[in-house]
DNA sequence: ATGGTGGCCCGGCCA
């Protein structure tokens, strides 16, 4: 099961670089953020013709979320359902393939004071509250999206940079952490421990092929699906040519086969999973 | 260079 995150920067905007995508990276499972289209705008023909069904939750101008899939998409699911919510059209759940998939993207915060940033916590907190009040930790859960939020000093290109700047405050990484105290495991960080491994570039000054990024696209699993995650990849080629995103997509690969089995019991915390391969891209 | 780029939609906001 491939399941994929995608910050696509207007769909409208980027569909021909996401069929093309579908195309090669064969997702099973995609999230999509920054759709920045209504619901009567999403292209729900365009993902029926390459074989995927599609769910959007979207008001036009800014955010959307939607979720394509082509391992089935039932019991859809929109908003947080909490006062935090904001604009509302940042959070949208489906059941896919047996998984309880989430595509969600975190307010950006803006800076550490602005009204945004509180409303940025107060977000992360909402969604701890519906993951707690919604599922269990020892259901299959896949948490997807831009959450706004470099986890460790390694996901962005240079800490000193970031002094006093969003993305990398200690109240959102405490934030990301509650998420994962209540059962999420950061898959791609899992298997992969290096440095200088990004998600996202600033479309100013050339920053993506200097390699000033952040990793903040972020695949997030319970115990018992990250322990069979077995492969991940950010696709750094669909960060170039014409028209990118200023994101490019993540996938995690699991083997559901061995969910529940050998490979690991159901709630057997860390230590349970080994990085097998060495195949992403990384900085030269 | 008080900038830069890109998307929304056409002056300014947002990332």
């Amino acid at each position: 099961m491939r399941i994929a995150t995608w910050n696509v920067n207007s769909l409208t905007a980027r569909l021909p670089r996401v069929v093309e995508w579908i195309g090669y990276a064969q997702p099973d499972v995609l999230c999509l953020q920054e759709t920045k289209q209504a619901d009567s705008a999403f292209p729900h023909g365009a993902f029926e013709q390459l074989g995927y069904e599609s769910a959007h939750h979207g008001d036009g101008r800014w955010n959307g979320v939607a979720i394509v899939s082509r391992v089935g998409l039932d019991q859809v699911s929109t908003g947080l359902g909490s006062p935090h919510d904001g604009e509302g059209t940042r959070l949208i759940s489906a059941d896919c393939g047996g998984i309880r998939v989430f595509s969600v993207y975190v307010p950006n915060g803006r800076s550490l004071e602005d009204e945004h940033y509180a409303a940025k916590l107060a977000w992360l907190a909402a969604l701890r509250r519906l993951l707690a009040d919604s599922a269990s930790p020892s259901d299959l859960v896949a948490v997807c999206g831009d959450f706004n939020v470099a986890p460790e000093d390694r996901d962005v290109w240079d800490i000193g940079h970031f002094d006093g700047m969003t993305h990398v405050s200690g109240p959102e990484r405490a934030a990301l952490a509650a998420l994962e105290d209540w059962g999420l495991v950061d898959t791609f960080r899992r298997l992969y421990p290096q440095e200088g491994l990004f998600s996202w570039w600033d479309y100013r000054g050339g920053a993506f092929h200097q390699h000033r990024g952040m990793r903040i696209d972020l695949v997030l699993a319970t115990w018992p699906l990250a322990e069979v995650a077995r492969y991940a990849l950010i696709d750094r080629a669909a960060r170039r040519g014409e028209k990118p995103s200023d994101h490019a997509p993540v996938f995690v690969d699991f083997a559901m086969d061995g969910v529940g089995g050998a490979s690991g019991r159901i709630g057997s915390g860390p230590g349970s999973v080994e990085a097998r391969h060495s195949g992403t891209e990384r900085r030269p």
